[in-house]
DNA sequence: AATGGGGGTGTAATCGATTACAAAACGCAG
DNA sequence: CTGCGTTTTGTAATCGATTACACCCCCATT
């Protein structure tokens, strides 16, 4: 393998000229520049980057940290986010959390281990405090889920305003017993909950408890949802899951139920994945850019890599409804009001 | 930051005393290491990954190529390959080609810069000579896609056997007129092809051109290709997609068609991704385990890092065939035949 | 008592780059 | 021709670890 000895030697210059020629900064003159880069070009030379790392101390490396790869809407934010940082001349490491507090600390040793330059989150587990102490340390950024009470920049939608739109489409609709499926556990259901409450009740309709359905944001407990929502004995005319996903399993368990997805319950989604299009019905859903929320979030945290000890900032992107198939039913009414 | 020498002072012994008790190798007095083991807990010292890569000209770190992120099955693999990697101490830095050669060139240049050590390839676009070249360089795995003469390790399943075994299921649950969707230049379409020929001739079923359609393995290519089928004079009674994807996109279209998938036509798919299970009617499909081919792949690119000059070595996983609802008319009948 | 051997530790070279500082080369004015 | 200022180049220190080699100490053997 060459180093930057051997094609010092092969130019006949110092080790010196060849590293400024590589770093384009210093004055080389034009004459040596252009022989040392053929020079380069012969041998086939290739700068060392752990010795450029270790003098610089920088890796122009982040840490992204998923909770299943597995996870259409976070898939197309890690796009966004690799094309922000290849632009910028950055590599990503993707490691896979699996929701566990204990796998992430193991990755994030990465940051004192100067294995990372900075951290990126599409989740976490880790407590308030603890990413609070983080990104006091380390340059990190939280994208699309938001922990209450951690100070770390976030960028995201407003999960509240959007929530709030999709119920009023649909009482706008006619829909007036309308189920939601959320996360117990997360904050951005909290927000998006407090979005139905304020359209429910800006449209004058009770906020009825039993139409409050618990989901993971998976498939298999969207399904869950459905079979407890439709044993009431005022079964929802519309239900707004907080996933695309556990749509899906509304959809699913609605056809096996004998149901009518689109026709005896309107459906909402959230995401806006693939699969939304590939269901039949096809699902109503919101869509938020992912490779823009990726991107947005990449380029904060390269900016804090960059030039640290700025404050804090969190960056909201938009989001926007898309009205499909299952849904349909209603629209005319809905388009006809508004 | 704390380096190896603050340690060294603060416990009152040599950096090397302290390098030989981080690497547990070389004989340390119990009570030296105790001690140093306490000063290094004490001052919150991590060893910087820069320095010893440097030293041991090795970065523990694996590229992984992925032509997408959006691919669920590929998805799978990259988690089966993330567990091996960790389990064995090495990180896997994971990039998205775009199925664009010249990306993956881009992407390949970490490996004369040091920047990993060695590549696995979930698919490629490079050329027979090129892989051969580059394995013969490096240390370099083929993952899931075999690329016809290229001299580099390759793990996968048998894809030729799979779609035999498909296909004679469906001949013997009486269909006769078995359409197939492939990728017209992938090596293991070809295979698949094959498969399907030999399960025909076997059967003693002639090979009809028109029922060969062609797909890149997307949903919206299994629509068009389901049109097209359903546009001939003699319409086809099954249909082997070689994709769950593409699947999924011939059910969506004879929805909209007004058919009904699985009565008027058998539908089987390949990956079983989690997709499969959500589509009404659920999708018969071929299952090759993500996680296991993953981790293989993996665990051969790891040995052949740290045992260079190994000669090339291909393995197999098994697979296996799921009925589900698109093949439930047949069943009854195939289970009886067979 | 002298010698040999082995376990434990320290000194210093090393990996491959970057870069501060020094020195050389060059141009130009006086 | 000399001297000064610029440009260009080279020498050597440095980043943080690992490790070959040398050394010291202590004990057992002769």
């Amino acid at each position: 393998m060459q180093t930057i000895k051997d094609v010092a030697k092969a130019a006949g210059v110092s080790v010196a000229t060849v590293s400024r020629v590589l770093n384009e900064d210093a004055a080389v003159a034009e004459a040596t520049r252009a022989h040392v880069l053929r020079v380069i070009a012969e041998v086939g030379y290739a700068p060392n980057a752990l010795g450029r790392n270790l003098r610089k101390n920088s890796t122009h490396r982040v840490l992204v940290l998923l909770p299943s790869i597995t996870h259409e809407f976070l898939a197309g934010v890690v796009r966004g986010a690799e094309q922000a940082a290849w632009r910028r001349g950055y590599q990503m490491v993707v490691s896979i959390t699996h929701s566990s507090a204990e796998l992430e600390r193991q990755y994030l040793r990465m940051l004192p281990q100067r294995s990372v330059d900075g951290v990126l989150f599409m989740s976490t587990q880790l407590a308030a405090q603890e990413l609070s102490d983080l990104s006091g340390r380390y340059p990190a950024v939280m994208c699309n889920e938001c922990i209450a009470g951690a100070k770390i920049p976030y960028v995201g939608i407003d999960n509240e305003q959007a929530a709030y739109e999709v119920v009023r489409f649909l009482i706008q609709g006619g829909c007036r017993r309308i189920a939601v499926i959320m996360h117990p556990k997360d904050y951005s259901s909290d927000l998006r909950l407090a979005g139905y409450r304020r359209a429910l009740w800006e449209m004058g309709l009770p906020d009825r408890e039993e139409y409050h359905a618990q989901g993971d944001y998976s498939f298999a407990s969207g399904a869950r949802a459905c079979r407890r929502l439709f044993a009431l004995p005022e079964p929802p005319d519309a239900i707004f899951a907080g996933s695309d996903l556990m749509a899906a399993g509304v959809i699913r368990r609605m056809h096996e139920m004998g149901l009518h997805p689109g026709q005896d319950a309107a459906i909402f989604g959230f995401d806006n994945i693939d699969l939304s299009r590939m269901l039949t019905p096809t699902l109503s859903t919101v869509s938020q850019s992912k490779l823009q929320l990726g991107r947005r979030a990449m380029e904060l945290l390269l900016s804090r890599i960059e030039q640290p000890g700025q404050p804090p900032e969190d960056m909201r992107i938009a989001h926007k409804l898309i009205f499909r198939e299952s849904t349909r039913r209603i629209e005319k009414q809905g388009q006809a009001e508004s």
